[in-house]
DNA sequence: GTATCAAACTGATATTTGTCATAAATTTAG
DNA sequence: CTAAATTTATGACAAATATCAGTTTGATAC
């Protein structure tokens, strides 16, 4: 069972500055702050399920959260990993269609939970944070023009190499340069599209050619270069 | 060079009723009407091009336009075809981004140009409109996750499966029961993603098994079942 | 109608990727 | 700390898909 927990008010909260809930009137965001519920889910648990309908959304402040999809044969596709200040499950909430995926704690995650209603009334009376979440899906849908792109015309290795340049971008790294995400392989094969053994092998062949290091869990680029090069170029 | 036509107004269309623009109050519609240009685009012409930076939008009220995106190899990337009613160009014109891919007449193409100002004007006095418009966003933001999906775990004989299903449920059939649109092989790979002889081979494959038959470039359902069957399951 | 060009098809072969089996290493539970 | 479970790794092989070369067919222009 989660537990809630006792957090000031969104206002204060330090991630709001790079979320979109940033764009409320000083009363919607009370409206939001006083009605949230904040959960902290333990590492593995599962905060909604793909196909569910769930009656409000969720904002992360805490932790990474896993976003996947299970295809038809039962492999997880991996969508995304949320990091704090996003939203997730508004898109099924506007939508109105149940949720498209189903939503881990990678970390322990600590969220808050938003009600639809004042969600929905919050959009309503806010056009600046309307038109903000409109832009910002604009934008994302001209992405999955890139990724399906990508996909259909790139071999495995070239999408391996850039994931690790996207994880690096996304979470950065950590005092020893490694990228700050922990993944296991089956998990990055999950997200590249392949199988582990695949991905595993590839992995050793990037290595091979001094491209990368790892070491358990930590990948580290060492060879930015180069992994660039072989992200976009054919082999 | 595309010639102007002189179109009835825009609440006289009809593809109206199953727009975007069918949320616009009279007035709204009214200007958008006073202010769009229409044109015609011979098969083949360019409307506009990725990358571009575009100042309005298109309503197709006539043909087919193909999108596409070019990958890291040059090759073609169909991202959809759009029909009369639909809007073009209105997600990087929202998001500020440039084109995320060409539009190009695949058939004669009518379309109506509407400048960024007036749509952009219509958007800010219609939250019907608006929201609407984001929650069309949503929804194909859910869609393009199962798209990944599949690209990432079905194999190119299940994708063209289902994309044949697709296509039959998006343009219908015509009075001998083939497929309303003509696709060349190619067009058809780069929409699977896959090579143009696979998908030629592929195709014969689903012929021999009695799943669809095929004239020239009209294809035909034949078992709706087994095609089903094969697009979902494995090999 | 014939020449020309693009599209459709076929075969041979290379490459990539997946699958299965199994072993080694690492993590987790008790 | 030890046992069990999971993750990582490797080898051998099968299957899927791409590539290259060439032929056939069909459409288009003159």
């Amino acid at each position: 069972m989660p537990t809630p927990t006792h957090p000031s008010d969104c206002a204060h909260c330090p991630h709001l500055s790079h979320s979109h809930l940033n764009n409320l009137s000083t009363e919607s965001l009370d409206d939001v702050s006083k009605n949230r519920t904040c959960i902290v889910f333990k590492k593995g648990q599962t905060i909604y399920h793909e196909g569910m309908r769930v009656n409000g959304i969720y904002c992360i402040h805490g932790g990474i959260a896993k976003l996947f999809k299970l295809g038809p044969k039962g492999k997880e596709q991996i969508i995304k990993f949320a990091q704090p200040g996003e939203l997730a499950g508004y898109r099924a909430m506007i939508s109105n269609d149940p949720m498209s995926g189903s939503l881990v704690a990678h970390t322990e995650v600590r969220a808050c939970f938003i009600p639809k209603d004042v969600f929905l009334a919050s959009l309503r009376e806010n056009p600046t944070f309307s038109f903000e979440l409109l832009a910002a899906s604009c934008h994302e849908l001209g992405e999955w023009g890139k990724i399906v792109t990508n996909l259909s015309q790139k071999s495995v290795r070239e999408r391996l190499a850039e994931l690790i340049l996207l994880l690096q971008a996304t979470f950065g790294t950590d005092d020893e340069g490694s990228i700050d995400i922990s993944l296991t392989r089956e998990e990055l094969a999950n997200m590249v599209g392949t199988a582990t053994e695949s991905l595993i092998r590839l992995l050793s062949e990037l290595k091979k050619e001094g491209a990368i290091s790892t070491s358990g869990k930590r990948i580290c680029i060492t060879n930015m270069n180069l992994l660039t090069r072989i992200s976009e170029l054919a082999h």
